[in-house]
DNA sequence: TGATGCGCACGTT
DNA sequence: AACGTGCGCATCA
């Protein structure tokens, strides 16, 4: 994790930045932090790569070049129907919705977040890993995309769209199938069900929160994968939202669920739909996402098109998705039994963030919560022992130290 | 010369 | 219409 004093100087200098108008490059950040503090700007990119993957800043390719957000104030426009969750799983619950916190809204991943970014094409690390072709490829799945795969030359290049294109991006998204080799950068148009990618990341893992409700979700790999990222696009412009994974995450494992059918879904118990870092992006998508976020294969796709009004195919999906989920739960039970113990402080934080709750994270660093810590934590400690604001605070212990509990001791017990 | 301020255009919601 | 973003230019130190 970035040292915390970094942490303040780079967002405060994204801030300063963005209230002048001027484009949060790296560039620029560099100069200020080192104007300002003195500070090396090799030193500040590395700070910087790692508050990217801790997602506190969000790399996004905006008009063809490469911005920096402060996660925490990244606000999302529109406000997600809440209804749209209750048919989630706790789990998936814990993992979206909050995102829409307020701030969190904020909250890169979640995926109103990303909407409003939506000219913004997450850049993932240097390299974007694609994540659509993983759904190809996905059997590979960790490899692929991961490791930086491709530059994304089109990733920045594409953006190029500076030109104010409206969807720069758009290209290249669009069917995934589309570019077969594509830039790493790849980004889902509107057109790429969400769900089709399957994501390498752990269900477990925090960052996978953002992912998918993208539509692109990309696979968002924390530490393991390379740089994998969570991408949104908004199948408007091109958004996409990047999101650099952790290299420190135990989550990472990854699971990618396949079902009989052969439909590929998202591991991450977290939300099939969610996000995203995002992304970004906020869990939740708007409601006319959530059928995005399943994805059938073509045929049944087309099926369920012909026979069935919206709503029933709406529905349709949720009753898959479900069934999906439930296996998927039961395997990212199973990987957060195993790693939630040894998830780090930074995890924790990580976790948080990619939760939605950017700003809160800091207070479970500043406390040192780890994984052992959060197993602990009352309801009391949430609301009254980190000095975060009593919404959030809320929905984080309800949605996902809860959850997180439960799911932990649950398993516990199973085993017993 | 570099930092800063800001009008304005553009895109999305 | 409101809002976020950032280019391009003017101004300041």
């Amino acid at each position: 994790m970035s040292e915390p004093m970094y942490r303040d100087w780079i967002l405060d200098t994204i801030d300063s930045l963005r209230s002048r108008k001027a484009r949060p490059d790296l560039e620029r950040i560099c100069r200020m932090v080192r104007r300002r503090h003195g500070s090396a700007p090799e030193q500040t990119s590395e700070e910087l790569e790692k508050l990217i993957q801790e997602q506190t800043v969000l790399k996004v390719n905006y008009k063809g070049s490469i911005s920096y957000r402060n996660a925490a104030k990244v606000v999302r426009r529109s406000r997600k129907k809440d209804d749209h969750t209750t048919k989630r799983t706790a789990v998936e619950e814990a993992n979206h919705s909050d995102l829409s916190n307020g701030d969190s809204a904020l909250g890169p991943i979640d995926q109103d977040e990303t909407e409003h970014l939506e000219n913004e094409v997450p850049v993932s690390m240097e390299t974007d890993s694609t994540m659509e072709e993983e759904e190809e490829e996905q059997e590979g799945a960790d490899e692929d995309g991961h490791e930086g795969s491709s530059p994304s030359p089109e990733g920045e290049d594409a953006v190029q769209g500076g030109s104010g294109a409206a969807h720069p991006y758009s290209a290249p998204c669009s069917p995934s199938g589309s570019r077969p080799g594509h830039s790493p950068v790849s980004d889902c148009p509107s057109t790429c069900k969400t769900s089709r990618r399957s994501s390498p990341l752990s269900p477990s893992s925090p960052l996978a929160l953002r992912q998918n409700d993208c539509v692109c979700d990309s696979a968002f790999c924390p530490a393991d994968h390379g740089p994998s990222g969570m991408q949104r696009n908004t199948g408007s412009g091109a958004l996409k939202t990047i999101v650099q994974p952790s290299g420190t995450c135990p989550w990472v494992q990854k699971s990618l669920v396949k079902r009989e059918d052969g439909v590929r879904m998202e591991e991450s118990g977290l939300a099939s739909d969610q996000l995203v870092p995002d992304c970004v992006d906020e869990t939740m998508k708007g409601p006319d996402r959530r059928p995005k976020t399943l994805s059938f294969p073509s045929d049944d796709c087309a099926k369920y098109k012909k026979g069935m009004d919206v709503a029933s195919y709406v529905m349709a999906q949720d009753d898959v998705k479900n069934d999906v989920k439930n296996r998927e739960i039961s395997v990212k039970k199973e990987t957060l039994r195993q790693n939630l113990m040894l998830w780090s402080v930074a995890d924790v934080a990580t976790y948080i963030s990619a939760a939605g709750f950017p700003e809160q994270a800091g207070a479970f660093r500043t406390q040192e919560i780890d994984g052992k810590s959060l197993l602990l934590m009352q309801r009391s400690d949430v609301l009254t022992g980190l000095s975060i604001r009593l919404g959030p605070a809320l929905k984080i212990y309800e949605r996902h130290v809860k959850v997180l509990q439960r799911t932990h001791f649950l398993d516990e017990e199973d085993d017993l």
